[in-house]
DNA sequence: GTCTATAAAGCGATAGAC
DNA sequence: GTCTATCGCTTTATAGAC
């Protein structure tokens, strides 16, 4: 792991997994020099303000995989059914396969809130209104569909919560199908 | 503050209000003592064993409040409608005077998560049980009543986060005022 | 029960060699 | 781009006076 020469997206990637794992707030230099085999002198040539910068860094690598495998296709995407079907698929994959933690919704919480707090905003609204507007392809009125947007995006966070809560990966993936379900109800 | 002779659930209160607004993690002990008013002396009395002391004592403190107002009425109010507004009536409330925040939602995240993560499970599923209970009472079936009350408290969970992102008190309120009008819905 | 002083450890960040 | 050594500060926890 040593001399690999890594860019700074190898770093980003292994960056994400501590702060998921760990949270943004503990995982210390040291740790996060540990977990990710990356050296303090790596760490501070790629992340010259250190921590924040390595959140923020983070933070947008997220923001750009929603942007373009969630938000943009729920815009584009012309039948309202197949774009809720298409983001309960990759939402539910994705936080499988990120230890169930959404950061941004992390960011919520602990004493830094505050310096993350407009990209956080944005994130949850940009998902939201992305939803609403393939609900409203579908044939929802607009706010109604502005609503059940909410309570879907509500439910799969939540559903974050109890699927760490209970350990377990199934629980998640039963309530975005039932998400899901709901959603295409609505759109019946 | 100083010599006001608290007692132990004075400090434990004066700590859930710290680590909601600080997170379990960050909240050092100088900022403990300072906005708690409480100093080193005191809290080392209180909770000798330091920070997992304060953390223990503040999460029971927060599970018997639940029990009282919300898991136990759940259980017992013969009319399931009524039990589903009388929670949803507490629950909106209590959150919303204890900045948004569930610290048993919170302890899913960050380092120490493994030395609550019993305690955590176990908040959960007595209010998915209550909750669920209180559908069954209302005539729903057994598995009908248990995924409707995972999916509301998931939803209000998510709507703690989205709340806080949005710095909107109203947004856990609307969350919660339909998670109230489904779970009706479903019981008529 | 509360205070202040302090010990011991760990922190983020920097410097300079390679 | 990576490494190691180190600075200066903050942290948790303890000790002992009141």
């Amino acid at each position: 792991m040593a001399k690999t020469l890594l860019d700074r997206s190898d770093a980003v990637r292994a960056l994400a997994g501590v702060f998921r794992r760990r949270g943004f707030e503990s995982g210390s230099l040291s740790v996060i020099q540990h977990e990710t085999g990356i050296g303090r002198g790596s760490l501070y040539h790629f992340f010259p303000d250190g921590k924040s910068d390595m959140a923020r860094a983070v933070l947008d690598q997220v923001s750009v995989w929603f942007d373009e495998h969630v938000f943009e296709p729920l815009r584009a995407t012309e039948k309202g059914a197949d774009a809720v079907r298409a983001m309960c698929r990759e939402v539910g994959a994705y936080f499988v396969s990120r230890e169930r933690v959404c950061l941004y919704a992390a960011m919520t919480l602990g004493e830094e809130r505050a310096t993350f707090a407009e990209s956080v905003r944005a994130y949850f609204t940009d998902w939201v209104e992305a939803l609403s507007t393939a609900l409203q392809h579908g044939g929802l009125s607009d706010d109604a569909a502005d609503a059940a947007a909410l309570d879907a995006v509500a439910t799969i966070q939540g559903g974050l919560i109890l699927a760490r809560a209970y350990d377990d990966d199934q629980t998640l993936l039963d309530i975005v199908a039932r998400v899901e379900k709901r959603l295409l109800d609505a759109l019946a």
